[in-house]
DNA sequence: GAACTTGGTGGACACCTGTCCACCAACTGT
DNA sequence: ACAGTTGGTGGACAGGTGTCCACCAAGTTC
């Protein structure tokens, strides 16, 4: 955007930097220590601001931190798009392999925003934890509508689709996370891309083979046993 | 304070008396707002001492820390040790179910230290988040060893074992944040008993049949291509 | 019973925190 | 050219923070 000869920069420009450079800072001090304890004269020092300009840009800490965890959830929404726009119709072992080399570069490429999440999912505010496990719901609503698509699977409930999709997101979910505070060598990269594919590819097949089972196939409601002491094993 | 028949609370009763107390106040405090921002004064405040009081029993605030993880970490243990001796030798449906229950009941039990191990996973102190992951990777390969052991097993691979293992693990780890954040209501604990049962019998049955496909079974050590370009798909 | 140990007190310290205020100076629309 | 808007400054405030210190009183040991 800066060329050589760079023209006068509009105020609105200037603004917009600074705004950048504090959620910059902020992403940064957060690192380590949540956003709970995040100062916010720390963030300016780091900027290079007074204390009190911040206030022309948020209205609060917890401003900041709503404007964090948006952002953030935009880089978690470009990586969804690119997996499912990676992958639309290969078999589901191509789907899978795809979808897992997706997830490391995303998070490898912007690992300051997935940490961010990573720290405030079970993090301390609630809104901000909300808003997350929401995001991650979503991301499980579309994954469980893949495997509907899938040839064969015209049949299966809805529950069982659900708890599926479920493990799958927590699975990437752990994949990120292992990549985060993994060394930032190739070597782990592929080390756990190759482990959460077959993770995933075990899961898949394990999800196939269970709904073959008739005696699994029906509880897509609430329960399928009303009351009552439930003590069997199996 | 004291009870009329009680004969005088030897010193170090006392000691260990109020040192509980200082740890059950962290526990509590820490339930909004992670261990870093966790204040010294505030914590003696709740414990109803002077805030110096409190050099009596910690070297400093991290120290506390590390010794709440110690206590999660012996939590958790119990909770191992149930789960493996409530169902030794039953078929994998079964132990499965078992376990699934212990989780449940122990996290319901004790949801604060559960709540806290939650919380610091990811956290910001990298010493207890450290910490929390060795103890998990212990959990994990004993897991994988039950797996070995299970009828049938013998040929399995060390890599697929301790990646199956893994995953759950992750999916029991998932269990608990959800009860934690739930209602707490039996429906609900019932309903996570059922989802996650599933999950883990869903799992196993994949990782089962994955094993039995051969092109999968060789990879025990590092890796079994050794360089380069890796970009086929599946 | 005297000497010692030790959990706990309260004041003081240097520093950091969020926020309010009056004041600039430079960009902006007219 | 002028008045207005606005991003940024620096000082000041009331309070909170971790930690050091001298001191005490109630066990504990001899």
């Amino acid at each position: 955007m800066d060329d050589p000869a760079t023209p006068p920069p509009t105020r609105t420009e200037r603004k917009e930097r600074t705004r950048r450079s504090i959620l910059d800072a902020a992403l940064a001090l957060t690192e380590q220590g949540s956003l709970a304890s995040l100062s916010l004269r720390h963030v300016a020092r780091e900027v290079g601001i007074a204390p009190t300009a911040f206030y022309r840009h948020f209205a609060s800490a917890e401003d900041l931190g709503l404007a964090l965890v948006d952002e953030s959830f935009s880089s978690l929404r470009r990586m969804l798009r690119d997996v499912r726009s990676t992958a639309p119709t290969i078999a589901a072992g191509g789907v899978i392999t795809a979808s897992v080399d997706v997830l490391v570069d995303r998070v490898r490429s912007d690992p300051a925003h997935f940490g961010f999440i990573s720290r405030e999912r079970m993090g301390g505010v609630p809104e901000v934890r909300a808003a997350i496990r929401h995001e991650l719901d979503l991301f499980e609503a579309e994954i469980a509508t893949d495997f509907a698509r899938m040839p064969g699977a015209v049949h299966w409930s809805n529950d069982d689709l659900r708890t599926s999709a479920n493990l799958i997101v927590t699975a990437m979910v752990a994949a990120a996370e292992r990549l985060l505070h993994g060394p930032r060598t190739a070597a782990f990269e592929r080390e756990v891309a190759r482990t959460t594919a077959t993770q995933l590819r075990m899961l898949s097949i394990g999800a196939m083979q269970w709904r073959s089972h008739p005696e699994n196939r029906g509880g897509s409601g609430q329960s399928r046993r009303t009351g009552g002491s439930e003590n069997s094993p199996v």
